[in-house]
DNA sequence: TATTGATAGTTGCACAGTAGCACTAAGATA
DNA sequence: TATCTTAGTGCTACTGTGCAACTATCAATA
């Protein structure tokens, strides 16, 4: 056990060694057909950890600014991407002595889904390179700073599973988008085709959707054009896709 | 941003205000035929938060014993229940300026389902109370200290919705149990019956376990004693077990 | 020895939802 | 008018649960 808990506190110092607290988040979007995720790179400067190396975005809990925990993850998305209202959900939290060689530190990682539409990379005060990755690209390479992409693939693995049995892919598309447009995020998300009738037929009766006075026009058969009966909140359905395929 | 990025740092020491650090552990068992968690009581004085409350078991991180948050969590669960090797997942984090007194702080929440018959409650030096809680029964009073009794409502739903399509149940129980058995613990976590013979095919069929030699003897008919073929590897089923239940 | 009570385990049919594939529908273009 | 492309529907097969009745195997007991 750690000492505080019946020693010295009179006042409310707590003066033993704290990690340091750190918030992470896992930007992900669709964009040119393939899932990708928001990396930045690190500052070369020798001062900094693993310089020049390309890291999730995040940094250090500001206890001044931030509220909590989510408002920190909701901070660092904006400042990067200008995304006010995204899906974000905790993904969970890192913690080691030796994951940041300044000492130990545990990183509360959240993952947010953007539609590639809305966003607007910002290069941020410190010039850092911001851009969009595809995590198929990553999967071979990957050498990105600290655990990030250990994180990562835990956050790729979060994102397949669910993805078998909610909503999620919706929350890559605008606020208005066809039953294909869905069916495709599915597919790009699992990385294999997706029975069109069985979607169909599943999305409908979830009542996942609510269909607008509108029709996509293009240069084939117009498509019936939908948005979220409840934005708010992620549906889940009661099978997998693919019950038996391993 | 915090400070720390470009600023200062020859040295390792980042040197502004860090959060505390700690890890808290929503410990599950079943026990006289209720789901039941553990949770210990504060400190009776008045130089302590939350005196007299109950609180789930947890303390700071220690950066000098603890390798990284999961051997942390690990640890805490060994000292309250001498149990070592427990299904433990991570639960998620919360943290704060508010959620304690001492200053802003951030928790790292587990949570682990242990078997009853293994377990042996430690008082601990401190010889503050530890005892179990059916969840039952906290669903109305529910006066923990801090915002573990958000944390633990957080835990217990994670605990149902995942039971409701994967193999967790079986952590609940020793090593070798029989179909009954199993049965039984997902009935007491879900609160409802469950079809028997669907029950089976669908544990039988995933392979989630392995017949010994030997049978379960009683008053009545002998069962067939099981246990987890892979005890290592969480299983997952394609469904839920009742699709239209709301 | 037969009966009873209790729990273990099986069987058969109905129903729900996906897999697979073929089909029709509606627009643009040539 | 034929063709291409995408939107959307219909049909059968299959898988797995819901439900209920059935058989199996032990101990205890009459």
């Amino acid at each position: 056990m750690a000492k505080p808990s019946k020693t010295t506190h009179q006042n409310a110092g707590l003066d033993f060694p704290r990690p340091h607290t750190t918030v992470d988040v896992v930007i992900f979007t669709v964009l040119s057909g393939a899932l990708q995720v928001l990396l930045v790179q690190r500052p070369n400067v020798a001062t900094e950890p693993y310089p020049g190396l390309w890291a999730l975005p995040g940094g250090f809990v500001d206890v001044d600014q931030d509220r909590d925990l989510e408002a920190c993850a909701r901070r660092k998305l904006r400042e990067k991407t200008g995304v006010t209202s995204p899906y974000l959900e905790q993904l969970g939290s890192w913690g080691s002595a030796k994951r940041d060689p300044r000492g130990w530190s545990a990183t509360h990682v959240y993952f947010a889904l953007i539609p590639s539409e809305n966003v607007k990379l910002e290069k941020g005060a410190n010039a850092a390179d911001v851009t969009w990755f595809p995590v198929i690209d990553l999967g071979v390479k990957a050498k990105l700073a600290f655990d990030h992409a250990k994180i990562l693939h835990a956050a790729i693995t979060r994102l397949r599973n669910k993805v078998e049995y909610t909503s999620l892919p919706a929350y890559l598309l605008p606020d208005e988008f066809t039953l294909s447009d869905l069916q495709q995020m599915y597919e790009i998300v699992l990385e294999r085709p997706i029975e069109k009738s069985a979607f169909r037929t599943r999305v409908l009766s979830a009542g996942l959707v609510d269909p607008v006075e509108k029709m996509r026009e293009g240069p084939n058969r117009p498509a019936q054009l939908y948005r979220l009966s409840e934005p708010e909140q992620l549906v889940f359905f009661p099978r997998t896709f693919k019950p038996k395929a391993e």
